[in-house]
RNA sequence: GGCCCGUUCGUCUAUCGGUUAGGACAUCUGGUUUUCAACCAGGAAAGAGGGGUUCAACUCCCCUACGGGCUACCA
């Protein structure tokens, strides 16, 4: 069973958009699987007709493609295996494993809060378990598993270790409803083992529900797959992630502007660990990623750490995959595209805008001396560093600059001479420089300004403001 | 209520019976600097509490506290 190809799968719900937890449970699967030479299966689990929505299965696509997680083959529909799971309940009803319940809801109930009352167990006790087909109504039922009474049901999970049951807390849950359309508990089980699933990997909030399925498994005869229950990302107050602590779902993120490769990275190290690494590639991710590692308290989410990472990656990342990520941002995001010499700028001044950025946003924002045509309007806070003396000094500087030959090197050389010349220091002439070019306080390198604008370019800007 | 899971610096984590309990983010102090970002040097910062087991416990066991999950004809 080990050395079968390994199958895992992501099955969200399609109630909502794609939560951050959801997205590194996706994660966990799809680096687990890429990095074994397996396949990741997504399988959106739209039983519940009533919550379900297509926009909600957008959504968790358009997440899922924004992280770069790709499925193999298409996506499967749970509801649409309906039929199958209903045979499967039947299977089980003729083998033994399942009988039909006529107990109606009321009675259930009724059953529930009398139990409650004596401060008994809650779990429902069908008298139906043992009634002969003979003495059945002609009357609405649902299939029901028989959980055995006595012993244990052992799960091996690789994150939370042996966790053990007693039978006797297991209930006879409900695999077909009355009108005939399988539960959650039956279709998970059932897909998983159509599907060929061979490790899954969820949230913690399903480890109960790992016994319960068990029991379907051992009705069919079928193997149970490998399980490890991850747990839930928190948010920064140690409650569970909520609206209340800002952004949850993964689009947020899109739209924040975190790179896909940072997200990707801060998302794998929470809950899991490789030692010391926290800084590593997709290909270190896949390599080193396992079950073993993950952790088994939840982790909360830190917003401080995801920018550190994602600015980080920046900083390696090839500058044509850059202004790639910035194109689909500004689209995602509904802002205006840029043009091709924008493009073509933007790709001349990458190299030093991404070591300054942590964000998509901050990059751009930095990038703004290169995306802005003549003349530059000076915001507020640069304008103040243009007044009678600042002017002065940049029209003296100009002819230098008509002449030096235009490297990084000698334009230091030059606007450092020229301070020196002044008896002032290269910050007092490096503002105004950097307001007559950018428009901005803040901005790279006044000399990586003039590298990347050109000599025309400079000497034009120097000019506008010179009045 | 019942069952199950968890608890190392503020945060993410390393450790898998013997360490001055390590790293990273954040934070603080210096330095560098052309704004931002970065960089260099240094500081502060942790084993929830209580019992065991052991020569030795963060590490194994039990109890308590706190946090979380499940307990639906939801997924």
């Amino acid at each position: 069973m080990s050395d079968k190809p390994v199958v895992t799968r992501f099955a969200p719900s399609p109630t909502g958009t794609l939560h951050i937890g959801g997205a590194r449970t996706a994660l966990f699967n799809w680096l687990f699987a890429r990095g074994r030479g397996g396949k990741f299966l997504l399988r959106i689990e739209d039983t519940d007709r009533a919550r379900s929505t297509p926009e909600a299965t957008a959504a968790i696509y358009a997440g899922l493609k924004w992280l770069g997680l790709d499925w193999d083959g298409d996506a499967t529909s749970q509801f649409e295996g309906a039929a199958r799971h209903a045979a499967v309940a039947h299977e089980m009803l003729a083998r033994g494993h399942a009988y039909k319940c006529f107990a109606t809801q009321d009675e259930i109930q009724a059953f529930r809060d009398a139990a409650r009352g004596e401060g008994r167990s809650t779990l429902y006790q069908s008298p139906w378990r043992d009634v002969a087909p003979a003495d059945h109504p002609d009357a609405p039922y649902v299939i029901r598993v028989k959980a055995p009474k006595s012993g244990e049901t052992v799960i091996m999970d690789q994150v939370q270790g042996r966790v053990v049951w007693k039978n006797d807390q297991l209930d006879d849950m409900i695999c077909l409803r009355s009108d005939g359309t399988p539960t959650y508990m039956l279709a998970v089980v059932v897909d998983d083992h159509d599907m060929g699933v061979t490790h899954v990997i969820r949230g913690d909030d399903h480890l109960a529900n790992a016994a319960r399925q068990t029991l379907v498994y051992n009705a069919m005869g079928w193997d149970v797959p490998v399980w490890a229950h991850i747990p839930l990302i928190h948010g920064p107050d140690g409650k569970k992630m909520s609206k209340r602590h800002g952004a949850t779902g993964v689009e947020e993120y899109q739209a924040l502007g975190y790179p896909a490769a940072g997200m990707r990275n801060y998302l794998t190290r929470l809950g899991w660990s490789h030692g010391d690494d926290e800084f590593f590639s997709d290909e270190q991710a896949r390599d080193w990623f396992n079950l073993g590692s993950i952790g088994k308290s939840p982790s909360r989410f830190d917003t401080k750490k995801l920018e550190n990472i994602c600015g980080q990656h920046m900083a390696v990342a090839d500058d044509a995959a850059l202004v790639a990520e910035i194109t689909t941002f500004l689209a995602a995001t509904g802002r205006e595209k840029l043009s091709d010499d924008q493009n073509a700028g933007l790709t001349r001044a990458m190299y030093c805008l991404k070591e300054r950025s942590k964000t998509l946003p901050q990059l751009i924002d930095k990038a703004y001396f290169i995306l802005t045509d003549r003349p530059i309007e000076p915001d507020e806070k640069s304008a103040r560093s243009l007044e009678t003396v600042s002017r002065g000094m940049l029209k003296e500087l100009t002819p230098h600059l008509q002449t030096v030959s235009w490297g990084r090197d000698t334009l230091e050389t030059v606007v450092a001479e020229f301070a020196l010349a002044h008896d002032t220091k290269l910050g007092k002439i490096a503002q105004p420089l950097r307001a007559a070019l950018a428009g901005r306080t803040v901005s790279p390198s006044v000399f990586d300004m003039m590298l990347v604008l050109g000599r025309d370019e400079t000497l034009a800007r120097l000019g506008d403001v010179q009045g």
